[in-house]
RNA sequence: CGGAGCGUGGCGCAGUUUGGUAGCGCACCUGGUUUGGGACCAGGGGGUCGGAGGUUCGAAUCCUCUCGCUCCGACCA
């Protein structure tokens, strides 16, 4: 993409509204618009971030064998007047009427409708297990929207449901959940904590927060130092090994990790604890029969009997994520992507537009880096020197290439790493050799 | 929802106390000189001060109402 002919209003000045990090950047590096209170429009950088966190989800869910699907943000009431959660559920829900006074109301969260696809068209425990999830912009009324999209009002959000027959297979669905989100936020760079949390509204037994350590976090959070250098991935482990993932789980839980409201300052000795501040990237719950009974999701098992499925719901905060990882990467200059979420693999940087040697350079080198497949942000401006490097810094791209009419004469190009600020000077046959790798 | 504060060109702000009809920096446009970390000179465009009502000869400045946004707190993927 070229950058003259590419929407990417970057901001020299601070936003005033903007207090925490990962806000300010995300509006300074033109990611996002405000458009109400805690409702954003994505721009294109934004927008590329959050489809490719989005896509690394999708793909460990469905490695998890989980399987997707898309149901509606607008949900009727009368689901929620079943499950009892009209009434609950507050102020927090936005709710709305159609022209024939019908009431709907945009969905938090999907447990009820979910439920309903379910238990209209299964009725046999040999349909069991399933797990069915979906990507779905979420309205939640907040009464104080803040941190930017880290805690807006509408938010993306994967959630996932599992059905079970009995409650010790919803445990190992439970438990592959577990696996795939340590392995999802690994995959984002980020080392997330998963801590024994409170079920909330949400309701149920079993619950796990996973946690990313940042200074912004909004809460208080304590876990045992260990799991600052722990292998949290499981590498090998298939998610049809029941028993070593049941182990694994063990394993994960055994080393101490609470949330402030959960914490037992008995269960850990003090000089291994780390206290910080967290922010909660996902939610794992199982609760069991909670809805299936309210709603009448049902099957038979093997003897006849009709019983109420065993369920479980997995969230993560897809649009929490873009702050989250921003909060967790970055310094004085700007964002520093890790290169899975990266909204391009490379920016490259042409000093001289009007310098014809130069740009040839570049648009070759442009072009090669394209064949390789690689996503190129080529700053192509006919601008000060100075604003690009600012720009491209502030973007944080993992990888920038800086050619200017004197780099170009010799055929070199300087490569420079974003997060270490290593710079290197390489001939432009080796700068795609470097990339390709 | 309780507390605090803000709303003046695209962005950041001054002007409000002591009413006299709008200013600065950045950005933007034109010309020229520059060009490896946000340049310089000259010229130029853009706001009627969140909205409504009121007081006054006169309101960005005073009064009333209203809308929006931010921060702290209680609550949440």
């Amino acid at each position: 993409m070229r950058m003259s002919h590419y929407f990417l209003p970057t901001l020299k000045e601070n936003p005033k509204e903007a207090e925490i990090v990962s806000h300010r950047l995300m509006l300074r590096a033109g990611m996002i618009k405000q458009t109400s209170a805690g409702i954003y429009a994505w721009l294109p950088l934004g927008h590329k971030v959050l489809k490719k966190i989005e896509q690394i989800v999708r793909e460990e869910q469905d490695k998890a064998g989980a399987q997707e699907l898309l149901m509606p943000t607008l949900q009727s009431a009368d689901l929620w007047r079943e499950s009892g959660r009209y009434d609950d559920y507050g102020e927090e829900m936005l709710r709305i009427k159609d022209r024939g006074d019908r009431d709907l109301l945009y969905g938090p969260t999907n447990e009820e409708m979910i439920t309903d696809i379910f238990r209209s068209s299964v009725r046999s425990y040999k349909d069991l297990p399933k797990n069915l999830y979906h990507i779905q912009w979420k309205f939640r009324d907040e009464i104080r929207p803040r941190f930017g999209v880290m805690r807006g009002r509408e938010f993306l959000m994967k959630d996932a449901y599992s059905f079970d027959l009995t409650a010790d297979d919803a445990r190992h669905a439970y438990q592959r959940m577990f696996l795939a989100y340590l392995r999802t936020f690994r995959r984002m760079g980020l080392r997330a904590i998963p801590m024994r949390a409170d079920t909330g509204p949400i309701g149920g037994k079993l619950s796990h927060e996973f946690i990313i350590l940042a200074e912004t976090g909004e809460s208080e959070v304590y876990a045992h130092k260990d799991w600052m250098e722990k292998d949290t991935t499981a590498g090998g482990l298939s998610y049809d090994d029941k028993e070593k993932i049941g182990e694994f789980f063990e394993e994960m839980t055994s080393l101490y990790a609470a949330t402030d409201e959960m914490h037992d300052a008995s269960a850990c000795p003090e000089g291994d604890l780390i206290k910080a501040r967290g922010i909660e990237v996902g939610h794992i719950f199982y609760f069991g029969t909670k809805y299936s009974e309210a709603m009448n999701a049902t099957v038979q098992n093997k003897e006849g009997e009709i019983v109420p499925v065993e369920m479980g719901s997995y969230g993560i905060g897809v649009s929490r994520l873009v702050g989250g990882i921003i909060e967790a990467n970055h310094d004085d200059n700007g964002i520093v992507w890790p290169e899975s979420v990266s909204p391009f693999d490379i920016g490259l940087i042409n000093l001289k537009p009007r310098d014809e040697a130069c740009s040839k350079a570049c648009d070759d080198l442009y072009e090669k880096l394209k064949e390789q497949g690689k996503d190129v942000l080529y700053d192509d401006r006919d601008t000060q020197a100075g604003g690009k490097f600012a720009d491209m810094d502030l973007i944080g791209l993992p990888w920038q290439v800086v050619i200017g009419p004197r780099s170009a004469e010799k055929g070199m190009a300087e490569l420079k790493n974003r997060k270490t600020g290593e710079k290197q000077e390489l001939s432009l046959e080796s700068v795609v050799e470097r990339m390709a790798a």
